[in-house]
DNA sequence: CGCGAGCTTGACGTTGTTCAACTAGAGTGG
DNA sequence: CCACTCTAGTTGAACAACGTCAAGCTCGCG
């Protein structure tokens, strides 16, 4: 956690992350007060499972990964934050704990709100209020999916899932070099890293992908989906 | 879903479901005009997954299970509710419709609440919203265990889960006649009617618990605990 | 050049599913 | 009252899916 700043100002944000642009010029700026900017290096740890929470954060740079510890060090990448995106926590207002641990993928950037601050928000505006209501319910039906591949999809299904996910919604290309290990892989598919290498290699071998490293190249996207519906 | 009935009155509730005894008796007679209540039979329908999120619904008698309709006909029973639980769904207000199926377990009552008269409460009452967050990251808080119990351990921690959850949250005794079958129970701890059945059998063996038919009887729970953690 | 971390591969054992057969109990109609 | 059927539960054998372990590889970095 190497710097701090505070040089702008939530108005001025050209990010107006998601929900927080329900929110009144007022009220930002009641936001603004205690917010403040946190610079993180790859690797760095953003929120620990099981610590104190106080702050909610909104990535404004970089990708961070949000996952479970489990047992025997065994991990599960539930999501990968982009820029722009917020994480909060389940623990607000429940027992205001992490329950999952965040870190960062690549150099990132991002906004600290004080947990009370947001629940002032939460009161005061109503609209805000759903917002929030929808995002935590958009985020539970991910979940459902999520439970479903890891349940009942058998492996290939699982590592096309994942490789759908990375270069549809977070590299947003068919051509991607991801920032994440074959472990982390692993992680979002609930395999072992061993597994995960083979099935890649199975589907590069059939030409429905190729990657040389980390630079991933989905050639049969078509397949892909064919592949995670069957399972 | 045989009657339907509006004898009574929300204020004199006597369940005042969590979260709404946060309302006042002005907000509860609101909710109160367009709620009623219906009786179900034993493996009816109550919620459809897919279908329109037009109510929420409060047990008021009965058990019923909440389960995620899957691939092949595979369920994922996420949790059983008990009387004077609620169910609302995730779909609210994201796109208005149901993401996962309730059915009646038991001969089961339920009041309907009318979802556009609940977003109207969110919005009035600034304390109910919050506490209407606070259950559903509770809710989200359990998921994840779940998703950990059913993507990192074996078959035996997963049938001892499922077991220390009929036991402790849902029948709350050792011993206890379930309206589970087999099936259901595979359903809960995602693996097939056919393991389930063995590993219920190896308990026995071992005797760790005891079963005729549906009533089950948990001799040694601590070492079912200690199986839980060791997968 | 050598070291270490992440990646890759193969052999092997375990875990869990599938399939098919069999059993027990609860209706149902003659 | 006795077949008959239907469903849920049970069991075993064969097989596929997946993890573990151990070894070797690659590539960047000191």
């Amino acid at each position: 956690m190497a710097k701090f700043s505070k040089d702008s100002h939530c108005e001025c944000c050209n990010l107006k992350i998601n929900i927080f642009r329900f929110l009144t010029d007022e009220e930002l700026a009641e936001i603004n007060k205690t917010r403040y900017e946190v610079h993180f290096n790859k690797g760095e740890t953003i929120f620990k499972q099981g610590g104190p929470l106080t702050h909610l954060a909104c990535l404004t740079n970089g990708l961070a990964k949000v996952y479970l510890e489990g047992r025997n060090n065994k991990n599960i990448i539930l999501k990968i934050l982009r820029s722009s995106e917020m994480t909060g926590g389940p623990g607000f207002p429940v027992d205001f704990r992490h329950h999952f641990s965040v870190s960062a993928l690549t150099e990132a950037r991002a906004c600290f709100i004080d947990i009370h601050a947001f629940e002032d928000m939460i009161r005061r505006n109503p609209q805000f209020s759903l917002e929030f209501i929808k995002y935590l319910n958009t985020t539970t039906i991910r979940f459902f999916d999520k439970i479903q591949s890891l349940t009942q999809k058998h492996m290939h299904g699982r590592i096309a899932d994942s490789l759908l996910y990375l270069s549809k919604n977070i590299y947003r290309n068919d051509e991607f070099q991801t920032e994440l290990s074959r472990q982390e892989i692993a992680d979002m598919s609930a395999m072992t890293k061993e597994s995960a290498i083979r099935i890649l290699k199975e589907f590069k071998d059939d030409n429905i992908i190729d990657f040389h490293g980390n630079s991933f190249h989905i050639l049969k996207s078509e397949q892909l989906e064919s592949i995670s519906i069957t399972g």
